[in-house]
DNA sequence: TATTTTTTTGATCAAATGGACAATTATTTA
DNA sequence: TAAATAATTGTCCATTTGATCAAAAAAATA
């Protein structure tokens, strides 16, 4: 195959390459890395497993790019509290976002779950840099609403983790959310959930 | 291989189960059930594959087994939540044995961590059953705390929702969360977040 | 100790799977 | 339209891996 530059793609290779990926984030979020085949990716799009293998290097090389593309994404909703909004508002948002985010990117939310739970080997250094880099910043800002008196004393480090946990968990476990859950409609489920987390968060970042 | 009834065991087997189970809850929670080989449960606990074979059918069934044992576990100290005791004090107790859990039994909490984001297709049975049993037995306590005032009113599925994941958190993501403390003392890291979760939680649950 | 039973292992198999490649077909470009 | 380039696929290969089995070794038992 010949190199795919960024600036020099066909039409063909994009529409290809984007097929690619969305066929493996189902199979790699289903099955994890290994437990995904270039077969079951192959037959998700429609294509051979020849032709997967003109447009990627190989099964990894596909992993890396999905993850990739992710993992900018994921980051996203975090940059964008912002100094200027008010303290409680603008954290609330951040938990609707992170919410909606696990209610409609399931599949993402899961692939990223994996990834870290096995202990990141494609992903430790973006978790040191980029995501590091950002939270540095979004805990300063929260340390200095907190000495402003704007939002109750927490370890901003915790509070961020308890966000991403409970938000995360509605997309990484929905299994046992619905089985416990009666298998209630899930759109319900989430309604719930977002009452559920606002009140709460609310509370704890009130008081005092 | 004669079978082995759990009543007429000899020491051996007894002893070789151990050392199987062990090592291939240590090489599961680390590559999941596709990542793990027999091969490498064989180098973990100095056994040869053949032999492994000799005390378990197949594959599947010792990471049935490794997992079943997990689950009688992992649901014990939701059931240890009483009736009798404080309201407040006995859900802030469930919190902490919980996060010394992710502290204590990181495979374990990785292990059922992996089976439920991929679908659960091992556990659905328990879940639906003995787990479900249990969380509905508690969800009408915490009903009846609210409605005798001794907690504030939540939804009290989604507040054990709340109480999983964010102690899970700490075990299932603890490439992530040392990634972004600087790898800061382990012990440390616990202590903190054990602070965080009961400050969370006693506000959350006392206001109104 | 002799016999039986249990345990261990080397050799091997069949299926699955990631990947290579040459030949063919489709598309683009001159 | 002809030549060149890009895309597709059937076939094949090497490795990995779960599992088998007969023979050997070890342990238990009579």
């Amino acid at each position: 195959m010949k190199e795919i530059t960024q600036t020099k793609q066909t039409r063909i290779q994009r529409e290809k390459r984007l097929l690619i990926q969305n066929a493996a984030l189902e199979v790699f979020s289903e099955f994890g890395l290994r437990g995904a085949t270039l077969d079951k990716i192959a037959r998700t799009c429609g294509l051979t497993k020849p032709n997967i293998l003109y447009y990627y290097a190989s099964k990894d090389e596909i992993y890396t790019e999905v993850l990739k593309s992710l993992l900018e994404e994921w980051i996203r909703p975090l940059k964008d509290i912002s100094e200027q909004g008010d303290p409680l508002t603008e954290i609330l948002q951040y938990v609707q976002k992170k919410l909606i985010m696990s209610k409609t990117r399931k599949q993402e939310s899961k692939l990223f779950a994996t990834e870290i739970l096995h202990g990141a080997p494609l992903t430790q250094n973006i978790l040191a840099g980029s995501l590091k880099e950002t939270v540095d910043e979004k805990v300063k800002l929260f340390d200095k609403w907190i000495s402003e008196e704007k939002i109750a004393p927490v370890d901003p480090y915790h509070l961020i983790f308890s966000i991403w946990s409970m938000t995360q968990h509605y997309a990484d476990f929905d299994i046992q959310v619905h089985s416990l859950l009666n298998h209630k409609n899930h759109a319900t489920i989430f309604k719930d959930a977002e009452h559920f987390l606002l009140t709460f968060f609310s509370r704890c970042l009130t008081r005092d």
